[in-house]
DNA sequence: CTTGCAATTGCAAGAAGTCGCAATAAGGAA
DNA sequence: TTCCTTATTGCGACTTCTTGCAATTGCAAG
């Protein structure tokens, strides 16, 4: 639980609690290593501490995401996703078969360079969800 | 309302039927010429069409975003927004703020060809949302 | 080890969004 | 105009997500 226990040193030195519940959400998140609902996260970790309610998995969510410890996304299946911030990519997703794609954030430097330039903003913004058609869908549909 | 008149020719040449409801709901966002939320557009239409349901404004919307014909967009807040699709655009939200920028789809297009030929896919999104930090509020935080 | 404060949780109500189904009605054909 | 097909609506139940509040509890200080 290196990883674990490195961010919940990080998280306490910012004057957060490490609470069971957070840390069984966090562990979940990581032993599944993809996108996970908020009711999946809940259905996992509810096994290991039984008085969770969904409500604390929503505001944990949220709250790990503020920290930029976990992303989120809406993959346009209706329910938000959120993973672990490991390696920062975007996805593009087939609106006709649902085939999805990551994108490596590198492809997107030069854009953010440019956007931060532009705007003065400083972006913070790393996982877009970009829709399209996959190469067979792509055939049929023109 | 020259617009609508050629949508709605538009869209029964495709099989589908122009109803009171789809008129009154793309008049209102027409007229808005801005981001509404789905109850914002059941406020306004459900003056003209009494029995109007929030179901059907749900669904109203999602059918004209497939159609190209509305642009939608999560901005942050929770709840998700539509308007007309004119420009093509994208924005750029401060975290912190909550400033917004438009940014033209030209700035982007660079970055859609790359995508298109690294992954074969046809890109049909046109609306993205980035967050950051405005200059104002990158002082303070960083 | 105790104590105390404020961060976090559970609870419950409510907002936002989805869906199956039977009734309605748009609009093409006769 | 009338008829027919089937796209669309209203309804109601349900899922997903949010929020205020009082009770709990992490954890740092003594
Ligand atoms: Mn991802
Ligand atoms: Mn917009
Ligand atoms: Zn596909
Ligand atoms: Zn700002």
């Amino acid at each position: 639980m290196n990883s674990i226990d490195s961010l919940s040193t990080m998280l306490r030195k910012q004057g957060f609690r490490m609470t069971p519940q957070r840390l069984a959400i966090l562990k979940v998140l990581s032993d599944a290593g993809r996108h996970l609902s908020p009711s999946d996260v809940y259905a996992s970790a509810s096994k290991n501490i039984p008085g969770l309610t969904e409500a604390t998995v929503y505001r944990t969510l949220e709250f790990l995401a503020r920290q930029d410890v976990v992303l989120a996304a809406h993959i346009g299946n209706g329910k938000m996703v959120y993973e672990m911030a490991e390696c920062d990519h975007h996805h593009l997703i087939c609106r006709a078969c649902g085939n999805t794609l990551q994108i490596d954030h590198a492809l997107l430097q030069k854009l953010y360079q440019q956007l931060e330039g532009a705007s003065g903003y400083r972006l913070t913004t790393s996982h877009l969800t970009f829709f399209g058609l996959c190469p067979d869908c792509k055939e049929g549909g023109k």
